[in-house]
RNA sequence: CGUCGAUUAGCUCAGUGGAAGAGCACCCGGCCGAUAACCGGGAGGCGCUUGGAUCGAUACCAAGAUCGACGACCA
């Protein structure tokens, strides 16, 4: 690193009597946007991250597991708060004397590049296509992301960075899949999902859109079975006729071979209606639906009994046209807007259908699933096989309308989900997904997964703490997990499956293995190219390739196993010290990698989980486009420098929403102004101090002087608990107030005359240089996590000739000790600040009716009580220097009074001080007696200040 | 809708069951040897609203408001 020349000093008549002034090539203004990104550069160049690691090598091993960001856009401010947090925790632990790693990571496969690749290249791109220009892809997002990543200041391993798709890491995701089917978790079950018949897959959210569509909307017909059940739940004796009908609306005719089941409100008023009609005199209706519903076909009837649809409940009517019962199962989600207040239940075919019958005890092997991937009904389906569902629509209700089960039929035109590729109709079909257990038991006859996880949420440190009941809810209620998709960019769930059964192949832990060494060598795309007959030879007949992928959750959830123990072995542990993520991460990250850990390990791949908030505007609004609110984390790196966007992250406290705007950062500026400007001047005032030679012993240092290392050492037990509790936000004010309050608001503004008016090499001088050094090394160390590069620049100052991988900040510790005992220092000392503040105050006053400017022009008399009089008295002449007036007087008195009068002494030209000596060596007429001893005398004693 | 979190001076944050704090910003002044710096002084807060237990709350409890996070295949 480069320090900049020396700015030329302003013109002005040289003084005939020096002064020790402040010298420094350290420049004001760090100019952080110009130069932050040549240090960036050197910092790469001479390997200053691996340099840290060898001063470090002896240490205690720290590991800070990166989350990967997914590789896909430009880094958003969200991303920079995040890689902030990191680089100061992993700093921080590294100066707290800890060997600290960092291998930064990034999630390569999944759906988003898919759908990237989807736009620039067009759609139904052969798999083996779309890898490999997904794989390309995703290289060209982590370059840029890499850049902007290193432009923030962080430190790591950004040469040798984990990839989720790297083709080791592939097999070894393939290797923790066989560990978790070894240990019994993975199944095999039905799950509803969105599908596409032109895609022949499943659908994410993201690729379905709602276009207007026109459907036959049926009313149809159950016809009663059950006729004791019923009217007891109708509070009849019997019925009035034998026959009737519980009747339901639907927009899809086609799923009523499936239908199952039928839902009522437990809560609705449901009523038996007496009609003209002689074909069916009995009805079923909502009581809110009758009337509209008669109008409706055209028929009159009364209500002759009511109940509530909870006394229905398991009662069976007839299908409309097979011969079977379909139960009434309850569920909250029945509304009476639309239709009869009674919905047909399929549960193959709608979300809340498959659950209400889940929660009634349906099996997935009772589940109806006649509809096959390519819309059309197995051949097996009575009447309708092998019809295209959309084509059966009308001939089910012409069936039906045979059957004298149809009460109406009619177009119905309704907002309904299309597939973004096709613009064709979308169901929802009940699938067989691959599933990993919550609460199976493993083999070993363990806890179940859920129970294991639990107890590992238990044994984790959670900062901030409300995360540990968070992710503890979300595991005990979280469903099991799918582990399958239907996707292309992803890595496979490599099992081959019977071609009838469905049933895993009996070696299938062995061929996982297997494939996973092919993937190893080829990446997932070995596993398109293989052939089932490789691996099976004779059996290969009767199997085929599962066309799965696994969950992208599965990728970065099992980076314990494929990073820390798997490509990186050198640079972890297992498990890993701290994860560090945004608050969303309860129900990403955190939870998948629990999930595999504890079904691998019987516990959580980390020791301590951190949480941030995200990022909101001023007004405490989340970020958008559309709002214009905006900050972009490369804008103020280019304008105000990354150490500003650090000192933001580090002041804020992440553990709710971070504001950012304009404002906030122009007052992260001005605090960064502050500490650097305060910084400069301890630099400066100690440029011709040399510690190995010029240090003070701790117990000749002039009180004042031990006093500011009192401080300083309270200030490092204060900084180095906030680091410990991650708690940066409290650092940084720490700081803030101590540079403010007690180095500029006191010390360094009572320093200055001992420091530019004493002899150069004085012990009064050097006393304060020593105090200073030893201020200025724990300020960089305590900065150094969180200001990277202007304590970086501070160290190149201090220690020219050398660069960043031979000197840097980052191989110190905070173990610097800070000579001294604190004693009553902080007691007697804070006394005397306070009455400090009364002269201060007081002399405020004279300056406003003009009689006094600077405060050394004035002349102060306290009048104090005991023992307050000797603690001022105890400093003699030294106190008017505390106060920096020329001269204090003492007196006793009953309580405290300053007396502030303007001096009747002439100014001394060069110490500013108005003696009555000033002119007494005629050969110095415009200097005090001080400055003479100073200059050709032995110089002051200081012994206080 | 549910679960969780936040709400103290213009901004960022402290803090305590008993008369509201700091830094910065702002206003006024000083200095002119930290100078696109430095020092001093001042002004500024129905402590989100409403209830409750308490002798008494900003702090404890409850409801509400506003904002935010998460809510199943989406990283």
């Amino acid at each position: 690193m480069q320090t900049e020349p020396k700015a030329a000093k302003a013109e002005k008549p040289e003084s005939k009597y020096p002064l020790n002034l402040p010298d420094t090539p350290f420049p004001m203004r760090g100019d952080l946007a110009k130069r932050e990104p040549k240090w960036v550069d050197d910092w790469t160049q001479k390997k200053l991250y691996h340099a840290i690691r060898r001063a470090a090598a002896s240490r205690p091993r720290w590991v800070l597991h990166d989350g990967p960001p997914y590789a896909n856009n430009d880094i958003h401010v969200g991303h920079a708060v995040n890689k902030i947090l990191k680089d100061i925790v992993v700093k921080s632990k590294l100066m707290a004397g800890f060997d600290a790693t960092y291998v930064p990571g990034w999630d390569c496969h999944g759906m988003p590049i898919e759908i990237q690749i989807e736009k620039k290249f067009g759609k139904g791109l052969p798999a083996k296509e779309v890898q490999a220009k997904s794989r390309a892809y995703a290289h060209e997002q982590i370059e840029k992301q890499r850049r902007d990543f290193m432009r923030l200041g962080v430190l790591g391993e950004w040469e040798n960075p984990y990839l989720t798709m790297n083709p080791s890491n592939e097999a070894d995701e393939i290797r923790a899949l066989r560990k978790i089917y070894d240990a019994g978790y993975v199944f095999r079950g039905l799950k509803p999902v969105n599908w596409c018949f032109d895609c022949g897959s499943a659908l994410a959210e993201a690729e379905v859109e709602y276009q207007d569509k026109t459907d036959i909307a049926v009313d149809v017909g159950f016809a009663f079975r059950e006729h004791d059940k019923l009217a007891k739940a109708f509070g009849l004796a019997a019925l009035p006729h034998p026959t009737g009908f519980i009747v339901i609306w639907t927009t899809t005719p086609w799923t009523l071979p499936a239908n199952q089941a039928l839902n009522l409100h437990p809560d609705f008023d449901y009523a038996l209606v007496e009609t003209n009609d002689a074909a069916r005199p009995l009805l079923v209706l909502a009581k809110d639906r009758v009337a509209f519903c008669m109008d409706r076909w055209g028929l009159e009837g009364k209500v002759i009994a009511e109940c509530k649809g909870r006394a229905l409940e398991l009662i069976a009517f007839a299908h409309p046209f097979y011969d079977r019962p379909s139960p009434v199962y309850l569920g909250e989600y029945v509304t009476l807007d639309t239709g009869t207040g009674i919905v047909h239940s399929s549960p193959a075919y709608g979300v809340e259908d498959f659950l209400s019958c889940r929660a009634y005890g349906m099996k997935d092997a009772d589940v109806l699933t006649p509809v096959l991937g390519d819309g059309k009904y197995a051949a097996s389906l009575a009447e309708f096989g092998g019809l295209s569902i959309w084509d059966a629509n009308p001939k089910i209700v012409e069936h039906m309308a045979s059957k004298g089960t149809l009460f109406k039929a009619e177009k119905f035109q309704h907002s309904y989900m299309h597939c973004w590729r096709h613009r064709t109709p979308v169901i929802y079909r009940a699938t067989n997904q691959w599933f990993a257990g919550m609460d199976v038991k493993p083999k070993t006859g363990a806890s179940s997964l859920r129970e294991t996880a639990l107890a590992a949420v238990e044994a984790t440190q959670f900062f901030p703490a409300w995360g540990k009941p968070r992710l503890h809810a979300m595991i005990a209620n979280r469903p099991d997990w799918t582990l399958s998709r239907q996707r292309q960019w992803g890595v496979p769930m490599a099992f081959l499956v019977h071609r009838e059964t469905g049933e895993l192949h009996p070696r299938t832990s062995e061929l996982l293995e297997a494939v996973a060494k092919r993937v190893e060598q080829g990446g997932i795309e070995a596993w398109q190219t293989l052939e089932v007959s490789e691996l099976l030879g004779s059996d290969a007949k009767d199997y085929v390739k599962n066309p799965d992928t696994l969950d992208v959750w599965f990728d970065s959830g099992t980076t314990h196993e494929t990073v820390l123990r798997g490509s990186h072995p050198e640079q972890s542990k297992f498990p890993a010290d701290m994860y560090l993520e945004g608050s969303d991460q309860h129900r990403g990250w955190f939870h998948s990698s629990l999930l595999t850990s504890c079904m691998i390990n019987g516990r959580a791949p980390y020791n301590e989980l951190l949480t941030h908030g995200f990022v909101v505007d001023q007004n405490g609004r989340k970020m958008s486009k559309s709002l214009g609110n905006v900050v972009a984390p490369q804008k103020v790196c280019d304008t105000l420098g990354a150490d500003i966007l650090r000192l933001w992250v580090a002041a804020t406290d992440y553990s709710g929403e971070l504001a950012l705007s304009d404002e906030i950062l122009k007052r992260v500026a001005d605090t960064y102004r502050r500490m650097r400007n305060t910084l400069r001047f301890l630099i400066a005032n100690t440029a011709d101090f040399d510690a190995s030679k010029d240090l003070v012993a701790a117990d000749q240092l002039s009180e004042l002087d031990r006093y500011a290392l009192a401080l300083t050492r309270k200030l490092v037990r204060e900084c180095r608990d906030a680091y410990a509790r991650y708690e940066f936000h409290a650092v940084t004010q720490k700081i803030q107030v101590f540079c403010s309050e007690d180095l500029g608001g006191f010390y360094l503004d009572v320093l200055k005359d001992r420091l530019y008016t004493c002899g150069a090499t004085s012990p009064a001088r050097r006393s304060a240089q020593t105090a200073l050094h030893h201020i200025l090394q724990t300020l960089v160390r305590m900065l150094a996590p969180i200001l990277s590069f202007t304590c970086e620049e501070i160290w190149a100052t201090l220690y020219p000739g050398k660069t960043v991988d031979e000197s840097s900040v980052l191989f110190e510790t905070w173990d610097y000790v800070v000579p001294g005992e604190d004693g009553n220092l902080l007691e007697t000392w804070q006394t005397l600040r306070e009455v400090r503040g009364s002269v201060t105050k007081s002399i405020e006053s004279l300056r406003e009716q003009g009689t006094v400017g600077s405060s050394l022009q004035a002349n102060v008399v306290i009048s104090a009580p005991e023992p307050l009089a000797a603690a001022l008295l105890r400093l003699g002449d030294d106190l008017k220097f505390v106060f920096i007036t020329s001269r204090v007087e003492v007196k006793p008195g009953s309580e405290l009074n300053v007396e502030v009068s303007p001096s009747a002494h002439q100014k001394c030209e060069r110490c500013w001080h108005y003696r009555a000596d000033v002119g007494g060596n005629a050969a110095h007429p415009s200097i005090c007696g001080r400055c003479i001893s100073n200059l050709y005398g032995d110089g002051e004693q200081r012994v206080y200040a």
